[in-house]
DNA sequence: TTTTGTTGATTGATGCGTCAATAAAAAATA
DNA sequence: TATTTTTTATTGACGCATCAATCAACAAAA
């Protein structure tokens, strides 16, 4: 029953797929059949849409980071103060969206993969690159320079660390603590250094 | 030209190998041939001693953590105040013999296969539970016990974080560096609550 | 002559990527 | 409007490569 104008469906279908199969696994040894499977096509047809594998992967990690982006502007629309930016910044990262167990799992199998992925390396960088400039640009109205500097990265080692630790089902159970711990940090870090 | 009593050499070898093979990809995605030729032997003989692959990768994370146990021990040794005990524990994770492309690469790789293997996440379980007793082991004398807990979390966290930061080359660029951010952090904590 | 060490060759499974074939819609042509 | 042609959607079957694991066979020590 072939419709037209069914490209972008099943490339969104194929996605979603290949996210929900590499959280199950736990790891990007997904096989094209499982994640065509998935979205109720044959594995030719994801072949059709994507080529290669690593195609289908990048544009998934692509996906993924484009929410990522799209609700970290969204959160940091509605902060006013350099303060409030900061914790903008750290609450979307354990969002409800954003840490399920899959879309922990795939990003946890993507930092693996980068490896050995130029191409998923460039993603992730500039992914570091933005959360660093972000976390940089509430800092920087509160701390001097360099102190600001240090802060953000300790901040954005806390956010991937707390991260790992969740996949391992180990350590912090659920996204309010994680907050509570970086924020913790964050007023011990701030209140400090204002006074 | 066999000899007697090559098994211990050979088991050494071939872990060794499958460290620095696993380091180099940047992944568990290594063939017994591989490991088996960097060790000098052929893959029928990785078998041999190990029987399945699975049980190879085991026995490398198995030894990776008994080194880090090894030294871990050693630190904790010659610290003698609460202080000096977290100190040391940070320091180890981020000594030469740990803080090593390969060995982190492997760390990486393993955090992510613990999500299909049941014996590789209780490996690294246990890791992270005698992790989070020693740096309390430190902390509890000097923080009350709720503090102590979290900041022991936060600093685990911060480990990971900063680990998984590295593999990508990205942020942290050496282990002073890295040190540095974890001991800015306790200081900020202790001497905030110390006083 | 039994034990220990070792490997080349083989098997069986798995999985990516391709291709020819089919079917339905859309467009072009009569 | 009726037809042919082209485009889009889709898949089953298959080739090909990779690899884990096995096995039979051989070599040297005990």
């Amino acid at each position: 029953m072939p419709k037209v104008g069914m490209e972008p469906l099943r490339r969104k279908a194929l996605i979603d797929a290949t996210i929900s199969a590499i959280g199950e696994r736990g790891s990007l040894d997904v096989t094209m059949s499982e994640i065509a499977g998935r979205a109720g096509v044959s594995s030719a047809l994801a072949h059709h849409y994507f080529g290669a594998k690593d195609e289908l992967l990048l544009a998934t990690m692509r996906h993924i980071l484009a929410e990522l982006t799209a609700d970290m502007r969204r959160a940091l629309r509605s902060a006013t103060t350099a303060r409030e930016r900061v914790s903008a910044v750290v609450a979307v990262n354990f969002s409800d969206a954003q840490f399920q167990p899959e879309t922990i799992a795939a990003w946890l199998a993507f930092y693996v993969e980068a490896q050995k992925s130029a191409a998923l390396r460039r993603l992730l960088r500039v992914y570091a690159r933005r959360l660093h400039s972000n976390l940089l640009s509430g800092l920087a109205g509160i701390l001097p320079r360099s102190e600001a500097d240090r802060v953000a990265e300790a901040t954005a080692a806390l956010i991937d660390g707390l991260y790992i630790r969740r996949a391992l089902k180990d350590g912090v159970p659920n996204a309010a603590t994680a907050i509570a711990v970086i924020e913790d940090y964050l007023e011990t870090k701030l209140s400090r250094s204002a006074q």
